[in-house]
DNA sequence: TTAGATTGATCATTATAATGATCATAAGAC
DNA sequence: GTCTTATGATCATTATAATGATCAATCTAA
């Protein structure tokens, strides 16, 4: 294969320039750099480039670590201040409830097209 | 260099793995198996495995495909509905009343340490 | 206005993520 | 209990993300 040429939905493009921005905004709202904030996450500056226009091919993990350290809150969790401790033993809670492994469905009606 | 060794915070750990944990829960909710849901989302199953289990080397765009598809808010906006239209128009708008590019600091004081 | 610095962009190279194949385990349907 | 199938995990291979170098344009501070 020559190329990848992967299909995302509107919904992940826009959420990952939504992203982006939110950290592009938040680091310059504290007076870095693209360079010295890039140092900061320990990525290259064009990797920041890329992670603030909203490029949908960088790691989840340096993105993620971007966002926290501009100060960005995912999941209403304020990077600064709060965890996930509580949300994260709610899932477990529910996940628990589910059986270990799904059968499949002949049919497939949950979405909602 | 042998190996890439990326450190990550505690919060970026935890926000990848309540967001893959979050995917799980929703995909077995709507009785997917991880091989039929993977495929709808256009990745292999190892490979959500992986965002399941909130693997930090994962794409941005994949896994957000993921959590779309199963019905995960990463911020405040619902994928079936998702409008981002007025969050994206909230950051630009700020956006636009920060200078273009930041001058370097001497010192850093912006962080809560 | 000028000078130094920041940003945006492109390209070749290197490191690494994504995949398919495969096996063991165990969970669900009967 | 038995049988079928979903899941979890590992490994080698391939596709691709991350990087450094570099250049032009533009911005900020003086």
């Amino acid at each position: 294969m020559t190329k990848r040429e992967r299909a995302y939905s509107r919904y992940t493009k826009d959420a990952a320039i939504l992203l982006g921005k939110g950290i592009k905004l938040a680091r310059k709202a504290r007076k870095f750099t693209a360079r010295d904030f890039a140092e900061r996450v320990g990525i290259s500056r064009i990797t920041l480039q890329k992670i603030e226009k909203g490029d949908l091919k960088c790691g989840l993990g340096i993105v993620l670590e971007a966002a926290a350290l501009a100060g960005v809150k995912l999941f209403d969790v304020d990077p600064a201040r709060g965890n996930f401790a509580a949300h994260l033993e709610s899932v477990n809670d529910k996940l628990a409830l589910l059986p270990k492994s799904i059968r499949k469905r002949r049919q497939e009606v949950d979405d909602d097209f």
